[in-house]
DNA sequence: CCTCCATCTGACCGATCGGTCAGGGTCTGA
DNA sequence: TCAGACCCTGACCGATCGGTCAGATGGAGG
C-alpha cells in the first residue's frame, strides 16, 4: 500500500473535482470520493481539514485570477470597464470552466460560507462593470444574464476548443451588452 | 387548530416554494417546510406522498406552458421557429420566474428523475430552435448561454415589472442570437 | 535494532435526512 | 348518539451524512 510519487492528496482532489462536476458539491459524500480514489473515508479527512476544504482548494486557482480581473476592472472606468471586464471574464470562464462547472447551481448557498464572502462583492462588481450603466435596468439584466448564463453552461462545452470557445463567447459579449456611449 | 377555509395543502406549497427558492431542493428538508406551515413533518406527508410530490405540483403549471410552447415551436421551422422560442421562452420566464428559480442550479440531477424526464427533450429542442443554425457551435453556444443566464437569473428580478422585464429579456435575446439567413 | 513519524484503517459518534405508523382529536351525516 | 372520514401528532425507523479517534502499518534515520 506504499505510496509513491503520485500524492494521495492530489488524487483526492482529481477524484472531487471529477464528481462534484457530475453531482455537485453537496450530491457528492467524502465516501464517495474515497471510493474512488480507493482509500478510507479517513483517509480523505487525513489529507483535508473537512469536506469544505477540498472544495477551497480546487477553487484557490479560479479564485485567484477572479481576483486579479476584479483589481483590473476597478483601475478602469465607463467603457473600458466594460471591454475589461467582459474579455476578462470570459478568459477565466474558458480556462477554469471545469472548476466553475463543479459549483453549478450551488453558487447562492457556498458564496455565503465565510471562505468565500469576498467572491459575492467582486461578482457584484463584476455585473456593473459589464452593464457600463449600472443604474440601467435594462443593461443590469443583460449583464446579469450573461454572467449567469456563461458561467452556468460553460461547462457543456468541453468538447469545444479553448480558442473557439472565447471567440463564440466574446462576440456573444460584445452583442448581448448595451455599449456604454 | 382547526382549518377553516386556508387548507393546509396550500400552505404548504407557499412555504415550500419560499424555502426551495431560497436554499433551494435538496437544501430544504421535510423538517423546514413543517416549521414554517407550523405543523408537524407528518402533516407535511400526509398531504403529499413524499417530498419530490411538493415540488413537481409547484412545478406543474410552468411545465404544462413549457410542452404547450414546445408544440408551437415544433410547427414552425428556422427564423419562425427562432422567434417563437425566443419570445415564448421569454413569456414563460418572465411568468413563472418564480418556479424557475426555486429549480436553481439543481435542473441537471433534477431533470433526471423520471417525473422530469421529458423535460430535457424538450430544452434540447428550445435550445435547437433558439440557436437558428443546431449545427453551428457559436449559434449553439449563444442559445445555450442565453437559455441558461434566463433561468438561472430571472428569479432575481422580482421587484421588476413583468412588462419591463420581458422587453429588456427579449430585447437581449434578439441582440444575442445569431438571426437565421 | 529500535524509534519516530507519516499514512492509513475500521469502528464509532451525533445529527439529520426522508419516510412510516398507530393512534387521537374533531367534524359530519345518518 | 355513534360510525367513519378527515386531519394531524409524536415516536420511531433505517440510511447516510460529516467528522473523530485509537491503533495498525511500514519506511527512514540514528
Amino acid at each position: 500500500m506504499a505510496r509513491m510519487v503520485p500524492e494521495t492528496h492530489d488524487e483526492i482532489l482529481v477524484a472531487a473535482a471529477r464528481r462534484f462536476a457530475t453531482t455537485g458539491y453537496r450530491g457528492t459524500s467524502l465516501q464517495d470520493i474515497a471510493r474512488e480514489v480507493g482509500c478510507s473515508k479517513a483517509a480523505v479527512l487525513y489529507h483535508f481539514a473537512n469536506k469544505e476544504a477540498i472544495l477551497t482548494e480546487l477553487m484557490a486557482p479560479a479564485i485567484g485570477v477572479l481576483q486579479a480581473l476584479d483589481e483590473r476592472i476597478r483601475a478602469h472606468r465607463g467603457a473600458a470597464a466594460q471591454r475589461v471586464a467582459a474579455e476578462g471574464f470570459v478568459d477565466l470562464a474558458v480556462r477554469f470552466r471545469r472548476e466553475i462547472a463543479l459549483l453549478r447551481g450551488e453558487f447562492p448557498e457556498l458564496l455565503q460560507q465565510p471562505a468565500f464572502a469576498h467572491i459575492q462583492r467582486i461578482s457584484e462588481r463584476l455585473v456593473d462593470a459589464l452593464a457600463g450603466h449600472p443604474q440601467r435596468p435594462s443593461a443590469r439584466i443583460a449583464a446579469l444574464v450573461l454572467l449567469a448564463g456563461i458561467s452556468e453552461s460553460c461547462g457543456e462545452f468541453a468538447d469545444v476548443p479553448d480558442e473557439e470557445l472565447r471567440a463564440a463567447l466574446l462576440a456573444l459579449a460584445r452583442r448581448a451588452l448595451e455599449p456604454v456611449d
